[in-house]
DNA sequence: TGCCGATATTTAGCACGCTAACTACAAGGA
DNA sequence: TCCTTGTAGTTAGCGTGCTAAATATCGGCA
């Protein structure tokens, strides 16, 4: 039996990747109790606040069920405020609360850090290769 | 705003590219009822029949918790065969079904061309090169 | 023999991520 | 005004993937 039989399958490498990577966030965030893609929402709503849950769908391309959820979730652990727009009672508007105001800079390091990580095997023209070929895949 | 803020976060790319092979894996495996993680099982299997429970994991770095489930569902909709092994009633023993060893040439075929599809956008050498990079993120 | 510690698998509970169905609201035309 | 159509968000149901706890079995040792 090949020892390593997957390693040819791009749906695995990626998958396999992509598990490392979120277990390296999710370690690093936990003591917040944070899960990796919540500390993704949480700094995609500290850049821009009063955006749609569509509209941060849409910047972190995840779809409506899924944004709904974590919003949810992290307005439940009090990360954030949802706010039904005046204007269009459809939307909702997603603010910071004073807590995650209070902690999105040291959230934001800890992703930094956290990337620079992930990315520790690689050389900076490797890093920065790997990011292109795997924008490219999005097509 | 930014318009793509998180092009420099590696969990992110990592998790939309995965995200994109992953549904292009969906769509050419949804005609059999196979989703693609038991598509990657389904070929490990036919490669090497017998194996137990953890071994599978252990070749597809899926935790036992996630393998037990997977093995359920394709035992379920007729793609494999659980036994407990004679010697040791602890291990499963997994074979193709007379179903899945009919189908698994043609699974094989879809899976080259969906790694194929996905990749269409790098040459050769950019191939290779991301899946170095890609081993070499899971150290 | 009978118990203890190790090992393999299962189960429960949580968080994505998807599709599909549903609710609520808005805008525009008959 | 009423109705139809479209849009934003929620909910339900499924399949991973994780941790932790439970179950079943084995092996060895008193």
């Amino acid at each position: 039996m090949a020892k390593k039989p997957y390693e040819d399958c791009i749906l695995f490498l990626l998958a396999k990747a992509f598990q490392r990577a979120s277990g390296k966030f999710k370690k690093r965030f936990q003591k917040y109790g944070l899960t990796p893609v919540q500390s993704l929402v949480l700094t995609a709503v500290s850049e821009e606040e009063g955006l749609s849950a569509g509209e941060l769908g849409k910047l972190l391309v995840l779809d409506q069920a899924t944004i709904s959820g974590v919003l949810d979730r992290m307005a439940e652990a009090g990360w954030i405020v949802k706010e039904t727009a005046a204007e269009d009672k459809r939307f909702l508007r997603i603010y910071l609360s004073p807590k995650g105001r209070e902690l999105t800079g040291e959230i934001i390091r800890e992703r930094d850090e956290a990337n620079e990580e992930i990315m520790s095997g690689l050389r900076l023209e490797e890093r920065l290769l790997l990011k292109r070929f795997l924008v490219d895949l999005q097509r």
